[in-house]
DNA sequence: TCCTTTCAGTTGCGATATGAAACCTAATAA
DNA sequence: TTATTAGGTTTCATATCGCAACTGAAAGGA
């Protein structure tokens, strides 16, 4: 295999496509994070992130249809359903935090509100940093890409 | 303040929505993960992901206006530009990470590759998890989400 | 020198996605 | 009974996407 098609099919396989094809589009993000802000219901969604209508429905159907959100309709008034994280979309939570320290420290410029605390020492959350496997901070020059079939040849060879 | 403008004050501010506006674009993460996977030219980038000209061009034109890639003309050869991450761009790293490995866990079910090792015991790196100021590791129920005011006046009350 | 290729785009155009506003239906509240 | 609320759907204008062809400057080869 050339260097070239290496290249192709280590992009159409990575992770990230794979993830992206499930919340990549416009407002999944947002939506998201209003879900981990508590928000369940059409209405709230709608009028808190001032998405459009048919977006939101489109984009929750999406959600509901990749196992990230559950859609239950609630058994005191039938009118309303309520839409819940569930597993797999609370494991999004590492994603939605590094992104949105991200922006605090380069865009905005200042934490956002409200705050995610430890429920006991009421201190802020870490910031989200790469470790090793046995947990020191990693910085990118400590850090190197290597083929998956190398790494093991690697690992056979010592 | 009632509790609906609160809401959408806080939605408004949020770090996540001054990162997409940036980064959320349809192509801007793929074209971050070349960038950390090496590729540096205007081909590279078009030919490994397979992405139309007119929207490469204008991605890279966008990533380069937010400060997250640097555009040089390559002085030995005047026909080549090289895009390279800024440090803004590299420190964008704990997203795409988060956003592979959910990739890997929830959708393709595999790791991908290549694989991100520490450079020296050659070991892939540890997951992205949320962690206390103090190194432990969170899971959703051991946070909470706190009105940044509040927590001063909790703060100042103790 | 002339001819060809490479690189980094731009242009034209049809297909798709987005957004605002009005509308719809079932269920509840007054 | 009428009004209101919840959760959508429909309509239609606009914006974005993606393919394919084209451009223009620079390098390389004969």
């Amino acid at each position: 295999m050339s260097r070239a098609e290496q290249l192709r099919e280590v992009f159409a396989d990575c992770g990230i496509s794979a993830a992206l094809e499930v919340v990549g589009e416009r407002w999944s993000f947002l939506i998201l994070r209003g879900a981990f802000n508590g928000l369940r219901h059409f209405e709230e969604f709608q009028t808190n992130l001032g998405i459009a209508r048919n977006i939101l429905s489109n984009r929750l159907g999406r959600l509901v249809e990749h196992g990230i959100l559950r859609r239950d309709p609630d058994p005191a008034d039938r009118r309303k359903v309520t839409y819940r994280l569930t597993e797999k979309g609370r494991d999004l939570l590492p994603v939605l935090l590094s992104l949105r320290q991200w922006g605090e420290r380069w865009i905005s410029g200042h934490p956002s509100n409200p705050v995610l605390v430890d429920r006991y020492t009421r201190k802020p959350i870490a910031p989200m940093i790469v470790q090793s496997a046995d947990g020191r901070e990693l910085s990118l020059r400590d850090m190197e890409w290597v083929d998956r079939d190398e790494l093991d040849r690697e690992t056979a060879a010592a």
